[in-house]
This record gives structure tokens, C-alpha cells and sequence, in this order.
DNA sequence: GGATAATATGAAACTTTTTTCATATAATAA
DNA sequence: TTATTATATGAAAAAAGTTTCATATTATCC
């Protein structure tokens, strides 16, 4: 895998799981233990998952003892998500339920 | 199918077949058969996509005489894209060869 | 109305992603 | 240096997405 078209990057951002990350990523910088708790994903998926979104440098981590504690780019990641939402109201106003 | 999440928008640039019939029409609008021509990209196959972008409000159709014309969401689109090639340069600088 | 051209659709086959599960690794504490 | 905690990894199974192919639809021209 390489990231040199847009669609892999956009892979990332196609998964609900992956989105749940970054939902909570959004908040703050989290551990995965912290990220378990918070989203209720297992942990072996989380992990495969963390590890997409930090090869596309959608997230990093850094270690702290035991723990790794991942964060969001939010240099790249809430401008799209703005783009977004804004999408939805001009455009799906249907869309916008749950 | 429901746009009401992020990552089912996302999917339609998550595929390269997708992303390349977007970055077609960001020239202009073009009819099922000149997109055929220039993408090369098989005529079901191109329709299926088409579909589904439709769907997620990336692209919009016109029906003109037998043809119909589609034209892409430059306003949500546009800017999604230049934040992704912003976001090559800054974050993933080995992953801009072909 | 029938023929033709342009595009869409449905379903099965195929491919790619995700999930699961068992196990590995790495850091710290005891 | 062993045990424990935190996280990662690989591979097979399961699920989801894409392609293919045959056929349907729709608009126009005759």
C-alpha cells in the first residue's frame, strides 16, 4: 500500500471505525486502552485500524511507558470534515437524519 | 444505503475508478459517452459508479436528448482534493511518486 | 410504431477489506 | 529475570465492494 492516490488516503475516511477513531481523536490525544473504553472497539481491531490511519499520517503516536498515545492530524483531518458537513446541509439535507 | 455518515460518502473516493471519472469532470461536464472515451472505462462499470456518486451529491446529471450530462460538485469536492494534495506534500513527502 | 443510440440495472462471480483469534513483542514493575 | 500490562501482528474466515454480462429503459429519428 502506498499513498500516492487520493483514493487510499480516502480508504481511511470510508470506514465507520476509522471515522470513530477520529471522532474521538478529535477531542484529544488518547491511548489506545483510552480508546477502547471510549469507542467499545475491540482491541485487535482498533490496532488494525490505528495502523492504517497512521500509515496515511491521518494520526500519530508516541510512546509513553507502556501506553501509546495516538493524535489526530487536525491540520488535514477537520477542514475535510467541515467540507463535509457543510456538504450535507447544501446537498443531502435529506441525509442529515440518523 | 444512507448518506448520513461520514464514511459513506468517503467510499465514492475511495476507489480509484471513482476518483478518476472526478477528476474528468473537474475539466467540465461531460456525457456518459465522453467519459467512456476518455477514461476508457467500461460502460456498466462506469454507470454503477456514476450511480453511487450521484447518490452522495458528488456529481449531479441533466438529461440532454438521449445523453445525459454529468457535472461535478466543484464546491465540495474542489476543496477536499487540494487539502489532500496539501496534506502529501506536508505529511506523506516519499509518498508523492507514481 | 419500430429501429437505433445512450445509458441504467440486477445478479452472480470475483476481489478487496474487515474481523476474528491466537500469538508475539515491548516496556515496566516486582 | 519473571510476571504483567499494553499494544501489535499474521493468517484464515467473514463481509463488503467491484466487475462482468446479459438485459432493461428511455429518447429520438425514421
Amino acid at each position: 500500500m502506498i499513498c500516492n492516490a487520493y483514493h487510499i488516503f480516502f480508504k481511511n475516511l470510508a470506514n465507520p471505525i476509522k471515522t470513530k477513531i477520529i471522532m474521538e481523536l478529535k477531542e484529544k490525544p488518547m491511548s489506545v486502552s483510552e480508546l477502547i473504553e471510549k469507542t467499545k472497539i475491540e482491541q485487535s481491531k482498533l490496532s488494525h485500524a490505528l495502523s492504517n490511519l497512521k500509515f496515511c499520517k491521518i494520526v500519530e503516536v508516541k510512546q509513553k511507558g507502556k501506553q501509546r498515545i495516538y493524535s489526530l492530524n487536525k491540520k488535514t483531518i477537520i477542514p475535510i470534515l467541515k467540507i463535509i458537513d457543510k456538504h450535507r446541509v447544501n446537498f443531502c439535507p435529506g441525509c442529515n437524519r440518523k
